[in-house]
DNA sequence: CTGAAAGCGCTTACAG
DNA sequence: CTGAAAGCGCTTACAG
């Protein structure tokens, strides 16, 4: 990098008339261990500090076999949702003394699969990947080509592999109970297309809570095209209101905040017209005349333990599929006031 | 990361009879250059899928002195503007051939140095800096180390470094005009405590546009503390108000925020009761029953150049200080209504 | 056309 | 207490 050559442990050695090896001893610790006498350590010290030595830390991997570097690959790291988990991720591996490297999928197969073996070729040790629809296979032999590797966000239950999530089911059957408690009853649902555990438990989460609630007949359950989630949106909302719906859930951040636009275009009152439940925080949840409520992931919890399942699998090849659940907490605002009906779950 | 080990280029030599230096030559396109037969580069290439092989980048990399890794460091990359400019930046990167290794410093000029050192020490052939209050010295420091550096969104003029900003005076001049221009006399800046230039600049700005207006008596520019924003910004709305200013104009993305969320608390109409500025593109700017007017940063070009500078800097030396300054646009949107009165300006 | 050997900066048995 | 030497995986003059 730099032009004048960085000092290394043999210049440090040289001009101090010793070995390498004994530099090396000290400058890691172990100068008591190899009984260094106390002041030629201070003297190693002095002269590295002197010369503005620092420690070429790919010799160090290249020699050690390890690069302290975990690769991270989430859908697009500019979503604030995982440029969010990213960060704690970076700061829990640098506890750790592992950098991290980023990469985004955008939710490509083909740009998973490139993006994987390019962070393994750059030597990473582990790797926390956010799987994209229908990576399921890569996932599977990524597993078998045995690199440490931890699911994050979104999972796939049946192949044996770490993973930190969210309790999907909980978080739907927290909504709908609280819709259900507060009075309403033509509950629907905003969902997207797709094969993703993730969304098909948050559905299952809604589906199941209606049923014991005896609201069979008005399970509403409405998947959008992401290629053109506004116009979707709109339609769907549109229709959803035709047909009576007295509450709206919204199953990702990005669902809400379409939701909410389209809903301020079509001036629909939230929550005179219409209830409205979000999923992960936003700051335009909490603008509105009346803030919206939502479900919140404990973001925090779900990243370092990614990290430290990630890091015991480095470590210790035995324990496989190690996993955490998140308990998802709802935070309850006035969109979803109480309405005059009685609950049926009382 | 593998159990098994990774095939080395030495193993692929064992098993084709050949010495390492043949297998080197072919899988680095240097089969033609050195004469090896068509027939052994074939299979050898053959070899090398069969058995699996990857480079060590890590071992590549220290005999080589490149690692093909750039480093960038901004003050949080949680924040969505930083995100969005790292994203853009690693796409950039990545189709340079470079990985980029991300880091945040909090806006902490002690984690500004242990990070740069880390990311230097991890052996990258360049830096993208968002550099934080008080580390100039650090940036020239840097420089002086020759080790190839861009800063992007801050910078110091008198570094000679390179650097992709936003031209700032610009941007404040674009506000306060368009204010004046719509019958604004009384404007306001909400501004933060700094010594950073980005934000001089867009104090310099405003007043002087005002005084070519012959608005100096209005000059009003409020420095709020960042420990405390929310109360601070409270107070200072407060005053600005008893003050009859008619107009605020908030100098970053999350003094807008605040500054939002300060008024709807204290019921403040946007525009009725004061018009509004912000700056950088937020959700909440168009959420609002007026959308609010903003100044928008063309992110994609600030980050592409930045990382065009820094890798022409990686391959040539001689090329020092380059700058890219890039036009602030001045989205307006209805917070900024048109005013009876008449513009001085005219 | 191909091989033997040095060396990038480091750590770590192995000697003494 | 300290040093000489091997080796991590690769590339590249240097020979032949």
């Amino acid at each position: 990098m730099s032009n004048e050559k960085r000092t290394s442990i043999k210049d440090l050695a040289a001009s101090l008339g010793v070995s390498t090896a004994l530099v090396s001893f000290v400058l890691n610790g172990k100068a008591k261990q190899h009984r260094i006498s106390e002041e030629m350590a201070q003297r190693v010290i002095k002269k590295a500090k002197e010369m503005n030595y620092s420690p070429n830390l790919v010799a160090k991997n290249l020699r050690g076999g390890k690069s302290q570097l975990i690769g991270v690959l989430v859908t697009d790291i500019s979503n604030p949702f995982y440029s969010t988990i990213s960060r704690i991720i970076e700061d829990r591996a640098s506890e750790l003394d592992y950098t991290v490297l980023f990469s985004s999928s955008d939710e490509d197969l083909e740009s998973t699969k490139r993006l994987i073996r390019v962070l393994v070729n750059k030597g990473v040790e582990g790797l926390i990947v956010v799987p994209c629809d229908g990576s399921k296979e890569v996932i599977e032999e990524l597993c078998h080509d045995e690199v440490p590797l931890v699911l994050v966000d979104r999972h796939f239950p049946d192949v044996k592999v770490g993973y930190s999530v969210l309790d999907n089911f909980k978080a739907t059957e927290l909504i709908t109970r609280h819709l259900i408690e507060n009075g309403y009853s033509r509950i629907s649902v905003i969902s997207y297309e797709t094969e993703m555990n993730h969304i098909k438990e948050r559905v299952a989460g809604y589906e199941e809570t209606m049923r014991k609630a005896g609201f069979t007949e008005y399970l509403n359950v409405n998947r959008i095209n992401l290629s053109n989630p506004r116009s979707e949106m709109h339609d769907t909302l549109k229709r959803l209101l035709k047909a009576k719906t007295d509450a709206v859930v919204c199953l990702t951040n990005m669902l809400s905040v379409n939701g909410i636009y389209c809903l301020k275009e079509m001036k629909v009152r939230i929550p005179e017209d219409l209830a409205f439940v979000g999923f992960n925080r936003s700051d335009v949840f909490n603008l509105l005349e009346n803030p919206i409520t939502y479900i919140k992931q404990p973001l925090e919890r779900i990243a370092i333990e990614a990290v430290n399942i990630l890091v015991d699998k480095i470590n210790n090849d035995n324990t496989r599929g190690k996993g955490f659940i998140a308990e998802p907490e709802l935070v309850i605002q006035s969109s979803t006031p109480k309405k005059k009906v009685l609950s049926r779950l009382d």
